[in-house]
DNA sequence: CCTACCGATCGGTAGG
DNA sequence: CCTACCGATCGGTAGG
């Protein structure tokens, strides 16, 4: 296969067209309600050509979780990492992920809080990859955490992962909460709650 | 109609029996995925049997919500009302939501979260019912605290809003994590994180 | 990538 | 509360 031919080049780049829909589709109606001719009519497609695409419906929803995991990187983590390690970039992660979370990147708010609360008692592949791509976040703001310690911005008996459940528990309350009540004081509540907890520590 | 009548006992004690059925059967695979034919099977009625009990599946999704609300009164708020108001009071309330989600009173955990993700972005008759539900039980924490400050064991100037939506954040992550990765640790962090939360106060 | 089709299930109703 | 049915949509496949 060559980068020249021009049914791959055409068929790659309507592949990404359509995983920004069907992301987008899904954060609003479920990974589960993300049917193979709904996402089709979306994006003016046959069904069959989105089955040939991804063989099975299990496929389809793998694949969303995956490109929600590219964009959450570029949209959240690229931008925290181009600052320095330390109490600043964690805190340009929380800055990141709040304005991921209310500029809507997707519709329905974040992915992947959609698709765990949807798949977290549904065991299978689906539920594996959202809890595996959750344990990474999770563990990546602990990570920042570790850091802002190392520089000793945040003392040394801070509990990295302990801290990191408390600020993700936050950010996906006011993610919840705003999508809910159609308001944007839940993130200003969120914000004050960890600027509290970062202060406290 | 009299409380003699025998189909009518016969009709709300069945109703009852389906409901329950109904709200474990959503708080797994959601309220949309509760489907008139798969309740009916469940209880092993006939379809029509359901569909003559609610109406419509929104008559039957609103149902379920206040028979799930129904359940969170009796689990949750009921045992804390047993409780002197104050400080005592708020922590029976978060010992008794702990209890309600990690028990399993639902195959799904907390019936209200699951169903609030599910339906945060679409906007109808269903999502005004949970946020409703939501709103009430946000300003009942928020009531507990103002009575915790009326007694002297949280200071005058705690902002009770702000208190139950950082209350509320740690329990629902906790809820959300301990069902996705399959452990009670994260009810742990809960608690760590909100006694830190009231000892700061 | 398409049309055309498969069996299964969806919400809902007629009629009893 | 039941059987029997309606049109629509589901995931998936044959064949091109």
């Amino acid at each position: 296969m060559t980068v020249t031919d021009g049914r791959l080049v055409r068929g790659q780049l309507s592949r990404q067209a359509v995983m920004r829909s069907a992301v987008d589709l899904a954060s609003v109606g479920g990974l589960d309600g993300l049917s193979i001719g709904g996402l089709a009519s979306e994006v003016s497609m046959s069904k069959s050509g989105i089955a040939g695409l991804f063989g099975s419906k299990e496929d389809l929803q793998l694949a969303a979780i995956a490109a929600a995991a590219e964009i959450f990187q570029e949209r959240v983590i690229a931008p925290a990492l181009t600052t320095p390690a330390g109490l600043e970039r964690l805190r340009a992660l929380i800055d990141a992920w709040i304005d991921y979370s209310e500029s809507r990147v997707f519709s329905g708010g974040c992915f992947f809080a959609a698709a765990a609360a949807e798949y977290r008692a549904r065991p299978g592949a689906v539920r594996d990859a959202i809890a595996a791509q959750m344990r990474r976040w999770n563990e990546f703001i602990a990570g920042a955490v570790t850091r802002a310690m190392a520089t000793g911005e945040l003392p040394a008996d801070t509990d990295p992962p302990q801290l990191a459940f408390e600020i993700s528990a936050l950010l996906d309350a006011a993610n919840d909460a705003s999508l809910l009540h159609d308001s944007a004081a839940p993130y200003a509540r969120a914000r004050t709650a960890i600027n509290a907890l970062l202060a406290r520590h």
